[in-house]
RNA sequence: GGGCCUGUGGGUUAGUCUGGUCUAUGCUUGUUGCUUUGGGAGCAAUAGACCCUGGUUCGAAUCCAGGCAGGCCCA
């Protein structure tokens, strides 16, 4: 029979990635993107319970970490947006004053920001004194009410984090969940006394973003990003990029470190033990819906998505076999289904009447990590039939089911960890450099679709010139050096410093 | 920022070049009934579309302009 044991609903290969990435978010219902507005998706109830429990890990990890949960407004008044342009301009100029002009980059980037953004002109027909934008992100308003909380050493810490949306005007193609204009966004902003504290903080973020990622079964490149990418008012930036199938990079996590330059734009001191005012010190730390992203890209297959158990919506699906043919089969499902639930495993009974074999392709596309088939003929023998959405079926006692499953729902996030490290590792690769002088070769050696790493220890102009030749962005420095000193691609002098270079999303 | 392409039921698709036969095709999906249930069953009935605004023409899904929406490529 045409098309037997294969995924129908024109799901593309997913040799096909560009094809089959935007295809999948709406077969297995995670989006509906037929909103008439470019970048802004219907979150459909499967994906969005999906993204929820993605809030759900960092919500444990700041509840670990005792940061606390505000909710702050959508609108802000544009004259707040004075402050922090003051201080971008005030922090570029130094940067030019301080650096040889030969040694940067051609073009710096304007802030901007007011063309990234989505104003509001107009409360009814009345056209406001001061116009107000939707937040791209919340330094402002909240630095803003967080001069007024903080006046003395007692108040700080400060840790504080929300999960809202967010708006960016995007020009450029946009993708669900990758390049979006309204952003499922989290942020946490902490202020402290001093350096230290912030410093410290980073390294805490960092930890987090470890945590997450390893839920999410997704390794990821961490790098600090050159000078001319970091955030706007940051002394420095970091970020977490996961490489998807195609080796474009995703860029999926970032920290900030302020230092206290922030704070003097918003004037955010407070008074020490010893009566003098001091400046606070700043960190933020923001991750989005691209998390989702990453994990549909990563994980999924030619016959769809496949779900960590993490963030799984139905960890286990239970598919009644004939419950007509015996009226023990309805109970026997019911009851397996309290004893999974109850042991805090998320369990949906698939009880539609359909025929057994659209359920299992209806939850592969849909990625639920196990199915389980109950029926007659197990029932009397005390077991069912296990498949695992990475491989495999199996019959297990009905007896210990839930031991089976917590130990099922583990091998599956095992097997993933190993798929995506695998897939990673292929996508990975080393620079292309001259043997002898160990410098980048100016030939098109560069094959699409690759990430690749090599030695640098350039400045801002070097930085360009291995960016125009290989066509690709920099990623920054990597948290983890070379084990051996060998000759930066571009100046050739010995460095153990790693760097990552790759298309972006 | 520059260039190219495309809009037909919920999805997909034929028809568009060469205007009339389009009362718009096929598949899929939806609904109803019967039937069926261990990897996409069958039969019957039924519902549903030419992106919008103008223009050309006796006549527009088809040609033209603008808008809106979507996709692709390059910097």
């Amino acid at each position: 029979m045409a098309g037997h044991g294969k995924a129908k609903r024109g799901i593309p290969p997913k040799s096909d990635f560009n094809s089959w990435y935007p295809s999948i978010v709406e077969i297995a219902e995670l989006v509906d993107k037929r909103y008439p507005i470019k970048g802004m998706d219907v979150w459909m109830p499967y994906g969005l319970m999906s993204m929820r429990l993605i809030d759900q890990l960092a919500r444990r990890e700041m509840e670990r970490t005792g940061h606390s949960e505000f909710s702050f407004p959508l609108l802000v008044p544009e004259d707040l947006l004075d402050k922090e342009n003051r201080l971008v301009s005030r922090l570029k100029a130094a940067r030019e004053a301080g650096v040889d002009p030969s040694e940067m980059r051609a073009e710096e980037e304007p802030t901007g920001f007011k063309k990234e953004v989505y104003w509001v002109t107009h409360g009814g027909e009345n056209k406001l004194d001061v116009p107000m934008f939707l937040r791209p992100t919340s330094e402002t308003p909240m630095y803003t009410m967080f001069s007024l909380w903080v006046r003395s050493h007692a108040d700080l810490p400060l840790k504080t984090f929300q999960i809202v949306n967010t708006f960016r005007y995007e020009t450029k193609q946009t993708r669900s969940f990758i390049r979006v204009r309204e952003i499922h966004f989290f942020e946490a902003h902490t202020v402290h006394s001093d350096q230290q504290g912030a410093d410290d903080q980073i390294e805490e973020d960092a930890e987090m973003v470890r945590r997450i990622l390893h839920d999410l079964c997704l390794p990821a490149i961490v790098s600090k990003r050159p000078v001319w990418d970091t955030f706007p008012g940051a002394w420095y930036t970091k970020a977490a990029d996961v490489v998807m199938p195609n080796g474009r990079t995703l860029q999926v996590a970032t920290y900030h470190h302020y230092r206290d330059q922030w704070a003097e734009a918003f004037d955010l001191s407070y008074e020490d033990t010893d009566g003098g005012s001091k400046m606070c010190h700043q960190t933020t730390f923001g991750m989005s819906e691209r998390l989702l992203g990453a994990v549909v890209g990563m994980h999924g297959d030619d016959n769809g998505l496949i779900l960590p158990p993490s963030i799984a919506p139905h960890q286990v699906i239970l598919m009644p076999i004939a419950p007509h043919s015996d009226a023990k089969v309805t109970p026997t499902v019911e009851d397996i289904s309290a004893r999974l639930s109850s042991a805090g495993i998320r369990t949906k009974i698939d009880d539609r009447d359909v025929r057994p074999g659209v359920k299992h392709y209806d939850w592969e596309i849909r990625g639920a990590p196990i199915r389980i088939e109950i029926g007659p003929r197990d029932i009397s023998s005390g077991k069912c039939i296990v498949s695992l959405r990475t491989g495999g079926k199996s019959d297990e006692p009905l007896d210990g089911i839930v031991e089976t499953v917590t130990r099922l729902l583990d091998s599956v996030s095992d097997t993933l960890r190993i798929r995506a490290e695998e897939l990673n590792d292929s996508l990975v690769r080393p620079l292309p450099v001259d043997p002898t002088s160990g410098l980048a070769q100016s030939e098109n050696a560069y094959s699409d679709g690759t990430v690749y790493e090599l030695a640098f220890d350039g400045n801002d102009s070097d930085a360009e010139a291995l960016e125009k030749l290989t066509g690709l962005t920099l990623l920054g420095e990597c948290d983890e050096e070379l084990t051996n000193e060998v000759p930066c691609a571009i100046t050739g002098r010995l460095t153990s410093k790693r760097y990552h270079i790759a298309r972006m999303y």
